[in-house]
DNA sequence: CGAGATCGTTCCGCTGAGCGGTACGCTCTT
DNA sequence: AAGAGCGTACCGCTCAGCGGAACGATCTCG
């Protein structure tokens, strides 16, 4: 854990922390164990949880409630950015009748604030509010190449964690993809973060130059081809780059 | 406030809360006026919500921060329910072109889980993780029309809101319509939330009776006419009820 | 069927984390 | 120049929070 457990504030957002996004719920037992908390603790500080609604509590254990799901929609931010880019990433879905992301970087990480898909959406690994290291991903692509050199040799520099046989794992191949992405606008992935699956991605540039969002594409081998909807999330993610920077309530 | 501020989660719960939908940044100033805790307490706790990752500060305040809305959208209710709806939600966007809700009952409230929309969408008071009462919407009627004697009570008995000129505020009257709703399995709203807008929704049933959420469709007076929309919105708020009932993992 | 593991819950006395009144320096407004 | 309103810092008191320990209820085996 990335916090000393010494206070009550700390303890609690370990609780709350604890849960991935894969869990829905976790008793009282799975609590103790992630935490190292005693369990005496969990027990107290979960009730107290669940009584400001932050956690819900069934028969089973404690989940992650509503309460907490709309305060997290209130982050304005990502909320705003959401309401901003609805609009374009409907236009990107009927255009292409694929799953559409969109995303941030937030360390090594891609974290996706928006997937829309239909029912023949091809089976993806990211979820909203869930995250995908930056290298193996279209979106985390883009979002790096125009990121700060410190960032940028930052991920460079620690290890590149294969997740396919085809992830880029060399610093220097990725590096050389990063400044093709500068050069044409967009990213592409083949089967890097996951076996049948490839994606196309382009910036959200505001001031012309920082990236503050990126928007994909993702379908399976097969009946997607990446290169065929490069115009249309390039259009997307521009559309959304300028009014962004009209409304200043970002940046 | 619902709760007593004398022990640490709740008065770090109240600031986190005090930040309403429509709010972006907060000085500490306001945070403290809003919360009623002492200056020196408010300071203290922000900066230790800083340092978790719950807020963020800028040059002119708090903001909450992209860390809770990744730990928001891992509530699993809601999530799963996002999940398996957007396809749902797809169809009928596409099929309508008009701005499409998914909103779950809290309470006297509605609250919405997902929002989508064009570029041409009508404005709506309606935010994605914000609230609306239930008596004065599409959404919200067919969550009560659906729900127990004993909710449906509650909300009959309190008062009525008036938002508009044509919010129902006689409770004969909306008991009428939420008899109707259960006839027709769709309940409409004619300017009852705001001025120049129209709604249909539809419930989304699991298990046959019970209203776990509603899809609907609202557009503005004029080129918008909610009947239209009737198979649309019922046939969507079906599928994802089929759906949902035939995966057990929420109910 | 009984021994043992694992679960959730409750009790209670010690103690240091949390508290917030107070004071200070800064930036605006008047 | 005076005042209002802001963010920040200090510090000694005290009670909220702590968690080891014990308990009863379920499971799970041999």
């Amino acid at each position: 854990m990335a916090h000393d457990l010494d206070t009550v504030l700390a303890k609690a957002v370990t609780i709350l922390r604890s849960f991935t996004p894969d869990d829905t719920v976790l008793s009282l037992a799975e609590l103790t164990r992630r935490t190292g908390l005693p369990k005496a603790t969990v027990h107290r500080l979960a009730g107290d949880l669940v009584s400001h609604r932050l956690l819900d509590r069934s028969s089973v254990g404690y989940r992650l409630s509503g309460g907490l799901f709309e305060l997290g929609l209130r982050a304005s931010v990502e909320r705003s950015l959401l309401e901003l880019a609805m609009p374009f990433l409907q236009d990107l879905y009927e255009r292409t009748h694929e799953t559409v992301h969109l995303g941030v970087r937030e360390g090594h990480d891609v974290v996706y604030v928006a997937k829309i898909g239909g029912h023949r959406q091809a089976t993806t690994p990211s979820r909203t509010g869930g995250r995908m290291p930056v290298h193996c991903t279209a979106i985390g692509k883009c979002l790096l190449a125009y990121a700060d050199d410190e960032a940028q040799a930052d991920v460079l520099g620690g290890p590149l964690e294969r997740r396919t046989p085809h992830t880029v794992v060399a610093p220097g191949l990725l590096r050389r993809q990063l400044r093709t992405v500068l050069e044409t606008g967009v990213a592409f992935e083949h089967e890097e973060s996951a076996v049948g699956l490839q994606c196309v991605a382009a910036p959200v540039l505001a001031e012309g130059d920082r990236a503050l969002a990126a928007i994909s594409v993702t379908g399976p081998v097969g009946r997607f081809r990446p290169e065929a909807h490069v115009d249309a999330v390039r259009a997307a993610a521009q559309g959304l780059g300028s009014l962004v920077s009209r409304r200043r309530s970002l940046v």
